[in-house]
DNA sequence: TTAACATGTGTTCAAATGAACACTATATGG
DNA sequence: CCATATAGTGTTCATTTGAACACATGTTAA
C-alpha cells in the first residue's frame, strides 16, 4: 500500500505525463515537492518501483511505465487515438481542408479502431439534435461521429442544406437522391441543388449516466 | 511541406510516444535510421521545428511536443482517457476487486468526460448480443459501458442471473426488484434469488462503417 | 527497547543526452 | 555557375540527468 506522499509523487508523475506527454526528471519531481536533494526523489521512485506502481529504465532520462491500470490513460497502448472536434451545428465549411481550424463545441477521444477506422482518420462529431433519427436508433444528444466520404444509398449522412447541416438516411429514387428522417413525422427531404455531403456516419457515442 | 526523410523522423517520434509513453533520445533516432552521428537525428528535428511539425525544450532530455493535429493521440490533452476493457460474456467475477486481471476480448479508449465519469472512473464494456434492448435504442454489436454502483429503478443495468449475465432495465414492483427486456418478445425476469448488479450503464459506443 | 521503514539532507560523480563545429556530397532553383 | 537546402559524417564538449553514499529524524511494529 502506497503511503501518501508516495500516491502524491506518483500523481504528480501521472499527471505531468498526461499534461505534457513528458514524464518528469528526478529534479522536476524535486522541484515540485520542494525537497532540497534530488536523491529524495529517487527514493520515492525506488518505493513505487517496489511496490509495482511503475517502472523504470535504470541510467535513462524519464523512462517510466506506468502499468496498467486499466483505467487511466497512461496504460492505453492501442495506439490509434482519435481526438474528434464534437459541434452542435455543424460548421458550413466542413469538411474542408482547413476544417481542422473550425473551432469545436468540445471534443472527445475515441480510439479508431473501435470506430472501424484507421489510425490519424479524419473525423469530426456532430451532437444530435432532436429526434429526427429515433427510427435509426439515433437520440437526441447522442455524438454521431461522421468521416468525410462518399455515401452509398442506405447510409446516414451530414448533408449541407439551405446553409444549414441535417442528419438524415441517405436513399436514391429513380437515379435521383433524397433524404430520409427515421421518424416518421418528418417528411423527405428532396434536395433542388446539388446535394453537398458533408460525412457519413461511422459511429455513435452515447451518455447515459 | 516536409522531406519524406523528415516525415518518415517524425512518424518514428509520434510512434515511439504512442507505444512507450516516451519521446526518444537523439540517439535513439541516430539508432532507428542507421545514422553514424547523433548531429544527423538533430539537423532532422531542427528541421521539423523549423516547419512547425513539433517543438522542444533546448537542451533537456526528450522534451517534445507535438502540435494539435486533431486527430492524433499526441494532441488529446483533455486528460481523463480511460482504457476500457471489453467483454463479448461478462465473466462472474465482475465486479470484484481482482476484476482488472480478466483479461477482456477487447479494449476501447474513450475520454472519460464524454461518458459524464471521472478520470480513472472504473468502467468495463459489453458487447451487446442480441436484440432484447432494441426498444431501448441499443442495438446488437453496440458497446454498452456499465460502471459498477448502485441502480436506480428505471437504469439499464448488467446483472448475473443463474451465472450468466444478461443486460436488461431494471425496476421495482412492490418493493421486489426485476428486469425488463426492451423487447416485448422477452419476458420480464423475477429472479427467485438476490439480484447481483454488475454494473449500470453510462454509455454506448456504435460503429456503422 | 529495538529494528525496520519512511522521508528526507548534503554532496559527489558517472552516464546520458543535447549542442555545435567543420567538413562532404547531392539536388534544386535562379 | 552559384547559392541554398538537404542530408548526412566525425568529433568534441557542455549540460542534464540518474546514481549513490553517509548521515539524520520521526514513525511504527514487534
Amino acid at each position: 500500500m502506497l503511503t501518501d506522499r508516495q500516491q502524491a509523487v506518483l500523481d504528480f508523475v501521472r499527471a505531468q505525463h498526461e499534461r505534457l506527454g513528458l514524464f518528469p526528471t528526478l529534479r522536476e519531481i524535486q522541484a515540485h515537492f520542494g525537497f532540497a536533494s534530488p536523491f529524495a526523489a529517487t527514493r520515492h521512485l525506488q518505493a513505487l518501483e517496489k511496490k509495482g506502481a511503475l517502472t523504470r529504465q535504470p541510467g535513462k532520462a524519464r523512462a517510466f511505465t506506468l502499468p496498467a491500470s486499466r483505467h487511466s490513460s497512461a496504460s492505453w497502448s492501442g495506439g490509434g487515438l482519435l481526438s474528434i472536434p464534437v459541434f452542435g451545428v455543424i460548421p458550413a465549411g466542413l469538411p474542408a481542408a482547413n476544417a481542422q481550424e473550425i473551432e469545436p463545441d468540445e471534443s472527445v477521444a475515441v480510439d479508431a479502431a473501435s470506430l472501424g477506422l484507421r489510425r490519424n482518420s479524419r473525423v469530426f462529431g456532430l451532437r444530435v439534435r432532436g429526434d429526427s433519427m429515433i427510427g435509426a436508433n439515433i437520440l437526441e444528444d447522442d455524438i454521431v461521429f461522421l468521416a468525410p466520404r462518399e455515401p452509398t444509398p442506405g447510409q446516414i449522412v451530414a448533408a449541407l442544406i439551405d446553409g444549414e447541416s441535417t442528419l438524415k438516411r441517405f436513399l436514391h429514387q429513380r437515379g435521383r437522391p433524397f433524404l430520409r428522417a427515421e421518424n416518421p413525422r418528418y417528411p423527405d427531404l428532396l434536395p433542388a441543388a446539388e446535394l453537398i455531403i458533408q460525412g457519413v456516419m461511422v459511429g455513435l457515442l452515447r451518455r447515459t449516466a
